[in-house]
DNA sequence: AAATGATATATCTGTTTGATATATCTGTAT
DNA sequence: ATACAGATATATCAAACAGATATATCATTT
């Protein structure tokens, strides 16, 4: 059988709060997510399908937004009982799988065959993007700061504190390497 | 055509210092290129096969390791000219995906629907993996740290000192979590 | 001689990515 | 009004990938 597929535990945890269409899905796991998860379209509506099938979401109804005139086609999906029970027991199972896939890194491991400067010039890059994040994980600890009472608030500040650092402390070795690089290129 | 398979490149890039057989390309994949990317035989066999049609790789001499009598089978691979030219063509390309799929961190961002016990818990769980892991970067550092005037050996060097920052940052913010979780546990 | 565990190759199933196709809706500029 | 751009929405496909498993050989111990 199945039951290999982690995106249906973010589309369940996604669906605990509010219900979605997968297209809402997607823009979810692409903002705050993103930066320890993420899934594509052509792995949220086939679990979607699945997972109505197993009767862990339904259809949920299908008003257009203003009750106006004939909508277009949405389907927004719903979480049943047996899939809060689902993301219960994923929860508390003690089982993570942690993996990091970072090509930045592995030019830098077979770096050797190039030249230093190119090097240089990858982790440059990378350090750029890693501003660039962290400039919006900060604005996203701003709007979380007041409202940490909140259980469910103060696991999304926990999930940004560890990005922002995280981050920063890609962002000290990033300005080290280069440091180191240099020095070597110069002999 | 193909060319979205980033393990082509590991490949290419291990390849570069010596031949090997699929099995040890695995094993070198395990070891110190595992903090930042991994590999599975079912990634690796069929791309040795691919980019041996296109003539990146070729099957290295067989002799089995002591000159002795029939040997078993087993097929090692080496990079021809080709080979070399496209990991170049990799490393100064300027692009580099660089994702996480942390499960504790989606955990956490979940952890909401949850008791606090469980979220520390899968902290807890997640920061023992972490330590272990920080303990072995540290001997890799230790046993390079007397050849970072080579600049391959420098490379590696870098990438285990991003590994060790990164894992000391990430045990940092477990104890600030938990310390938080446990404050808000009992109110 | 038998058992065990490491080495070695390979394949299979299911999952996921990344790209693309199709179409509708919304706001804006002409 | 209308044309258009850009956002919304659903869906699908080929290629890539993970994880598990099957098979067999070799080296070492028992």
């Amino acid at each position: 059988m199945a039951k290999n597929r982690k995106i249906d535990m973010v589309i369940l945890g996604l669906l605990s709060h509010e219900s979605l269409t997968g297209y809402d899905i997607k823009k979810r796991i692409d903002g705050a997510i993103r930066f320890f998860w993420k899934g594509s379209y052509g792995s949220i509506y086939p679990a979607l399908a699945a997972m109505e099938t197993q009767g862990l979401v339904t259809r949920a109804a299908e008003t257009d937004s203003d009750g106006g005139s004939c909508g277009r086609e949405k389907t927004a999906y719903a979480i049943t009982d047996n899939g809060r029970q689902a993301l219960l027991r994923w929860l508390n199972d003690g089982k993570a799988s942690n993996d990091m896939k970072y090509e930045t890194l592995l030019k830098l491991f077979f770096g050797g065959s190039a030249d230093i400067a190119t090097s240089i010039d990858n982790i440059q890059r990378f350090g750029v993007e890693i501003r660039d994040e962290l400039r919006l994980l900060r604005v996203y600890q701003d709007n979380l700061s007041g409202t940490i009472g909140d259980k469910e608030h103060l696991h999304y500040y926990l999930t940004v504190t560890f990005g922002i650092e995280t981050y920063e402390a890609y962002l000290r070795w990033c300005a080290e390497a280069i440091q180191t690089l240099t020095d070597a290129e110069r002999q």
